[in-house]
RNA sequence: GCCCCCAUCGUCUAGUGGCCUAGGACGCCGGGUUCUCAACCCGGUAACAGGGGUUCGACUCCCCUUGGGGGUACCA
């Protein structure tokens, strides 16, 4: 088969894209662009139930971020749209007719009570549950009057159950299922939606995709779709399957959205004097709403969580793609990452830019042990990528991260920016960069009160920043080599080190022990700035101490 | 319960029967550099889950046990 490459992400749009997602759409990305193929993106909105109106947008966004752009899809069109899966009910319905009519599918009338007794029973018996198919198909008849009766009426697929099913996976070999331990699914809701395991099918034949590219999670659906594939498109080749492992989280259990709200919960229930009332105002929630989700029965919405950790100084894990994009990770760290967990290019390389990994990717490699999601690596991982990031488009990721999380910093023009970067040099993340800067475009200073006792309270940093404040106040020249001249010139005569005098000095201008290098913090804060933060510094600890 | 998948340092992994006294990366530990945080430099620690086979020879092949993961929906 000589035909160019397809592959597809196919989320169903309940939230924000996390990484076992993002992994996902990568490793189908990744193989389309290595192949010179076409990559579909194409939204599974089939549960009315599940779907929130502005998810599918979220996903488009998260997955523009990384830059894993899709050739055909929502906004880019295509030529087998539509790609809202919602938007093909017609196709569906077709081919639910063609099934029935050739007695490849039937009605069925269950109600979930009788499901659920079914179920039960099998359970007691052989363990294993498989919807026992009628005799005698209900004609469409039948159905009517079901469901004039309001009835639910359901269609399921009668799985053929003359031989194995036999899976071909690119990463296990081959599986084999007895036919019997694959029921009769449904593929038509009584709501009329088609199921997953039905649009799936109908779309990847349709949309022509060549490869199946997906998480473990659903190759025990594999062998049903194969069937119905099989009945539906009959002397059709079937697409190539690749189940990729899944990827655990570091924190304990699996990767999943609900960690975060979790994290925060036992964070709050472990702080003694919280001001609830004060919290849920924070969160935009009632008492009520807050009381709920400390009991554990409700999670709030991630802007809720976000601002309720804020608040209290919680950090949480990160599970979203945005979460990572908003504790300052590159798009480039993360897709070098994600790529390598399940996956390696076959030697020693690991931190790869984006044409290198295109080039060296392979469905061929695929692992197949499932993997920890390891944040430690993933942080060393973002500061090799800020490291040999062009400065122009660092920059340009800066300002997108301060404009996420509204920082102040977003006053300071491109040169500033640039500036910023290059004295934070060796930062692990842009938030280093920002939290590091900050003070440089905040009115007040707050002060740490571990590092005004530390260096300004005990010894004699309180003397030295007084001496200090009187030689910045005698310089005509403000540069940084002039700051640095007199400060090294100043611990020399006192026969200091660097630090004693730089570090009382660093206090009072930012509050903490922790800014960028001294003298280029000096120089951009201004010599009148400066000088007032000195000054207040020296009156409020001189008063206190005493 | 039943079905399916998986199993090398703490973590991600290399290894496709002899090249393995098991390699790399992150972490961790020790040391160096340093105005803070980082970054950087040098060194070190650490793994083939257990038991049976097959073979002249098993990390590599087979079986069992154990452990982990997934599925078992009118969710995807």
């Amino acid at each position: 088969m000589s035909d160019k490459v397809v592959t597809r992400f196919a989320p169903s749009p309940t939230g924000y894209l996390h990484v076992g997602g993002a992994r996902t759409a990568l490793f189908n990305w990744l193989w389309a662009r290595r192949t010179g193929g076409t990559f579909i993106l194409r939204i599974e909105d089939t549960d009315q139930k599940r779907n929130t109106p502005t998810a599918a947008k979220q996903v488009m966004d998260d997955l523009n971020w990384l830059g894993i752009g899709w050739d055909e899809g929502p906004e880019a069109g295509g030529p087998n749209g539509p790609y809202l899966q919602s938007e093909r009910r017609d196709i569906y319905d077709k081919h639910i007719r063609q099934l029935l009519e050739e007695k490849k599918a039937y009605y069925c009338f269950d109600s979930t009570e009788d499901l659920d007794a079914l179920r039960e029973e099998a359970q007691a018996q052989t363990g294993g549950f498989a919807y026992r198919r009628p005799d005698k198909f209900p004609t469409a008849e039948d159905a009517e009057k079901a469901r004039a009766e309001g009835r639910p009426v359901t269609v399921r697929f009668a799985v053929p159950q003359d031989e194995p099913l036999v899976v071909q996976d690119v990463v296990r070999g081959a599986i084999t299922f007895a036919p019997r331990e694959i029921s009769d699914f449904i593929i038509q809701k009584s709501d009329g939606f088609p199921t997953y395991n039905f649009a799936c099918v109908v779309d990847d034949r349709l949309m022509k995709v060549t490869h199946v590219i997906r998480g473990q999670e659903h190759l025990m659906n594999t062998p049903g779709q194969q069937a119905l594939w099989r009945a539906l498109f009959p002397d059709t080749e079937l697409p190539t399957y690749a189940h990729m492992s899944v990827t655990v989280s570091d924190t304990g259990g699996k990767l999943s959205k609900r960690e975060r709200p979790k994290v925060l919960r036992e964070a709050i229930t472990q702080m003694p004097d919280i001001h609830l009332d004060k919290l849920a105002q924070v969160a935009g929630l009632t008492r009520q709403q807050l009381d709920s989700f400390i009991a554990g029965t409700t999670a709030p919405d991630m802007p809720s969580i976000d601002a309720m950790a804020q608040y209290l100084g919680v950090s949480l894990p990160e599970i979203n793609i945005v979460d990572f994009f908003k504790s300052g990770y590159l798009p480039e760290t993360m897709v070098n990452f994600l790529a390598l967990l399940g996956w390696n290019p076959g030697d020693d390389r690991e931190i790869m830019p984006l044409p290198e990994l295109i080039d060296a990717f392979d469905l061929a490699r695929l692992t197949k042990s499932n993997s920890l999601f390891d944040r430690k690596k993933l942080i060393a991982f973002n500061t090799e990528h800020i490291k040999m990031t062009p400065p122009e488009k660092l920059r340009e990721h800066l300002r997108d991260y301060l404009k996420v999380i509204d920082s102040p910093i977003l006053k300071g023009d491109d040169e500033l920016l640039a500036r910023l970067i290059k004295i934070c040099e060796g930062a692990r993340t842009l938030a280093d960069i920002e939290r590091k800067s900050r003070f440089l475009f905040t009115d007040t200073v707050e002060y740490d009160a571990k590092a005004v006792n530390k260096v300004l309270l005990k010894g004699d940093g309180l003397a030295i920043l007084a001496i200090v404040r009187d030689k910045l106040a005698a310089m005509d020249q403000f540069s940084e080599e002039k700051i640095e001249t007199m400060l090294r010139t100043l611990a020399e005569e006192k026969q200091l080190g660097l630090g004693k005098v730089a570090q009382p000095l660093r206090v009072a201008i930012c509050g903490n022990t922790i800014s960028p290098p001294i003298f280029d913090s000096v120089q951009m804060l201004g010599k009148e700035e400066t000088l007032r933060r000195i000054g207040n510094a020296l009156e409020k600890f001189r008063a206190d101490g005493k």
